[in-house]
DNA sequence: CTGAAAGCGCTTACAG
DNA sequence: CTGAAAGCGCTTACAG
C-alpha cells in the first residue's frame, strides 16, 4: 500500500503538505502542487478513508437506513436510493443502504461505532423510535418521510395535500363527481401510524368536501388480491362511481385487474388514477396507466441535499413538500353520459365511444 | 466519546486488557473480566469501528456491489440483498448496498480507499471488468452469478441446467408436448453477455432436444409490453403451442395478460411457466402464476458466506448452483384434449372443464 | 494472564 | 507557503 508517506518522500515535502494539497485546506505553490500531484500519480497513491476517517471524525460515509425486514424493497424505494446516492456522489460522500430494523436498536447499535457521518431516514413512521435514537446520539440526519413532531428536523416528504387536491381537480375538471379513495388500510397495525396514509387520507376528506363531492374512502392493503377485492366491493357498493383515487401501487394494479375482470371499461365505464405510483410499476399495466408520480428522484436528492448541508456546517435547508405529478397514460377519462340500465358490457365493447 | 481508555482507567486495566477481551483474543481471568465488563456497562462503551478498523485493517464492512443504473433494482435484487445482510450480521459483518457503475470505474474508486473489507458481486456479467478491478487490488470477492473464466473464483449461481430441466420436465409429464420459451432478448447489446439468459437458453435448447420436444425460442426483452407482443406473435406463429416458459418476471406479466386479452385462457388452453420469479411478483397476478421461484435467499446467505470464509482465512466452500424450485400457483395445467377449430373462446367460460 | 509501547495512515493546530 | 509533532482510538507483537 502506498501511503501519504511515500508520496510526500517522493515529492520531497512534508505529509502535512500533501495533505493540505489534498483536503485543499491550506494553499500550496504551484510548484510544489506539481511535484506532489506527480508523485501521485507515478505511484498511483490513493487516500485511505479509514486512517482520514480516524483523524478527521468523519468518515464521509451516508447511511440510508432502511427496514429490508419490515418494508418491501419495491420500484419506488429504488429511485429515492438511487437519486440519494447520486446527490452523495456530487458531494463526495458515499451514500449506502444500510439494513436496519425499525425499532431503533440496530441503529444504536450502528451509530455506537462511529463508521456513519449521518442518516437518511427512509418509511418513517408518525412517531418513529430511530428518531429518538438519532437525536438522543446527536447524529445528523434527514428524513424522507415525517413524523408528528417536527420541530427542528431536516426532512423532505411527498406533499400529499397538493397530490390529492391536484388529482381530485383533475377528475372533477374531466366532469367526474362520483370518486372513491381506495386507501390504506389504517386499521392494520403496522401502519396504523405510517405518515402517507395517515396524510393522503386526511387531505382526501378534506379536499373532497371542499369540491362538495360525497365523500367514499374505502380501506385496503397494499396487494393486487385487495385490490380487486376493493374493486368488487366497489362496484357492489357504489355503484356511480365514475372515478377511483387508490393510494397504493399494487392496490392499484389489483383495482385495475378487478375491474377488468368484472367486465368494467376502464376508462370508459371507470377512471383509475393511482396517487402514488413509478412509471416502472405503472408499465406492467397495458395500456400504460395514468398515474400521480411519486417524486422519488426529486425527495431522494433533497433529503441527502439537506443531510450534507449540516454535516457541512452550511445554512439548513427548509423542509420540503414535492407533490406528485400527473403523469398521462391511459386509464383516466371524462365519464360517460349515465349509463344504461344494462350495466356490465364486455370489455373493449364500447372504447370507440370513449 | 467514551474510549477503551476510559473503561480501563475504571477498570484498573490496561487497553490492551480490554482489547484481548473484546476481541476474545487472549485469555483474561473471569475477575479482570467482570471489572471490565462492568466498566464498559457504567460507562456505556462501544468500540470505534474506524479505529478498530485502522489498527486491524479490517473494517468488517462487505459491499455488494449494485449497477443501480444499469440494472433496476426488482423484487429479486431486494431478495438477495437482505439475506445477504443477514447472513453478514450474523457473522458480526456489516453488508450493505453499495452503488458502482458496472464498467469498474467506481468500483477501482472504491476499492483503493480501503473502505470494504471484500465485495460481493451481483448482475455478473459473463466478461465482466469489475472482476478485474478485484483480482488486480487484491480483493476479496464473491460473485452472485457466474464470469466465463471462473478458476479460482469463489462464486454461487442459479443452477440454471437443473431449473430448466425441472420446469420442462413437469410441463412434460403434465402431457405438454408442445412448448416455447420465451427468452431475454440477447440481441440487445446491454445483455448479450448476460449469464442468465446465455445460460438459461442454452438449458433450453440442450433439454427440449433430449425431450425430443420441437425447439422454439422466441426473444423477448423484460418488460410487460414486450410480453405481450410475444404473446401476440406466438398465437399467431405457433398457434399449437401448450405451454410457454418465460425466462424475465416482467414479461412473464405481459404475456399472461396478452394472452388474456387475446381471449386465451390460462391454464386452460395455455400454461405458463415463468423461470425466475419471486412470489412478490407471482402474488401481481391474479389468479397467483405457477413459477420457478427465484432462489435469492439462499444465493444472497451463501454468496456471502462464501465471501466471509475468505476474509477469515478459513477453506473456501465449493462453487453452489442452486436451482430455482417449482412455486405452485394456477397458472400451468395439463393441456386439453386438442382443441376445436372454432379457437379462441371467452376466458373462464371452461374453467370447470380443465 | 497482563502491560508498555509501537504503529495503523491520516489531519490539524502550532510555529515559523 | 511549509514542516514537525501530537493525536485520532484502536490492535498487536513483544516481554514478562
Amino acid at each position: 500500500m502506498v501511503t501519504m508517506r511515500d508520496v510526500a518522500d517522493r515529492a520531497g515535502v512534508s505529509i502535512a503538505t500533501v495533505s493540505f494539497l489534498l483536503n485543499d485546506t491550506k494553499p500550496v505553490t504551484a510548484a510544489t502542487r506539481a511535484r506532489v500531484e506527480q508523485a501521485m500519480a507515478e505511484l498511483g497513491y490513493r487516500r485511505n478513508a479509514v486512517a482520514r476517517a480516524l483523524a478527521s471524525r468523519r468518515t464521509h460515509i451516508i447511511a440510508m437506513a432502511y427496514p429490508a425486514l419490515e418494508h418491501r424493497f419495491g420500484m419506488s424505494t429504488a429511485e429515492f436510493f438511487t437519486s440519494a446516492a447520486e446527490a452523495a456522489r456530487k458531494e463526495a460522500y458515499h451514500l449506502v443502504l444500510w439494513p436496519v430494523g425499525n425499532d431503533g436498536v440496530e441503529l444504536r447499535e450502528l451509530l455506537g461505532q462511529g463508521l456513519v457521518d449521518g442518516v437518511v431516514l427512509m418509511e418513517v413512521q408518525l412517531d418513529d423510535p430511530r428518531v429518538d435514537v438519532l437525536r438522543e446520539t446527536g447524529t445528523p440526519f434527514a428524513l424522507i418521510g415525517r413524523t408528528t413532531e417536527l420541530e427542528g428536523l431536516s426532512h423532505v416528504d411527498i406533499d400529499f395535500d397538493t397530490t390529492v387536491r391536484d388529482a381530485v381537480g383533475h377528475l372533477y375538471d374531466l366532469g367526474h363527481r362520483e370518486l372513491v379513495l381506495v386507501s390504506g388500510d389504517l386499521a392494520d397495525p403496522r401502519f396504523h401510524a405510517y405518515g402517507p396514509w395517515v396524510r393522503t387520507e386526511d387531505a382526501y376528506r378534506r379536499i373532497a368536501a371542499e369540491y362538495g363531492l360525497p365523500i367514499v374512502v374505502m380501506p385496503c392493503s397494499d396487494t393486487t388480491q385487495a385490490g380487486q377485492e376493493a374493486a368488487d366491493r366497489l362496484i357492489q357498493e357504489h355503484p356511480k362511481t365514475t372515478a377511483i383515487l387508490v393510494l397504493n401501487e399494487y392496490a392499484a394494479l389489483g383495482v385495475i385487474s378487478g375491474l377488468t375482470r368484472l367486465g368494467r371499461d376502464v376508462p370508459g365505464e371507470l377512471s383509475v388514477l393511482p396517487l402514488l405510483m413509478v412509471p416502472e410499476t405503472a408499465a406492467l399495466s397495458n395500456p400504460e396507466l395514468t398515474i400521480m408520480r411519486t417524486p422519488g428522484p426529486e425527495l431522494g436528492q433533497l433529503g441527502t441535499d439537506a443531510l450534507i448541508r449540516q454535516l457541512e456546517g452550511a445554512d439548513p435547508l427548509p423542509p420540503q413538500l414535492v407533490p406528485a405529478k400527473l403523469y398521462p397514460g391511459a386509464t383516466v377519462a371524462a365519464p360517460r353520459a349515465p349509463r344504461s340500465k344494462g350495466g356490465g358490457g364486455r370489455r373493449g365493447e364500447r372504447k370507440a365511444r370513449s
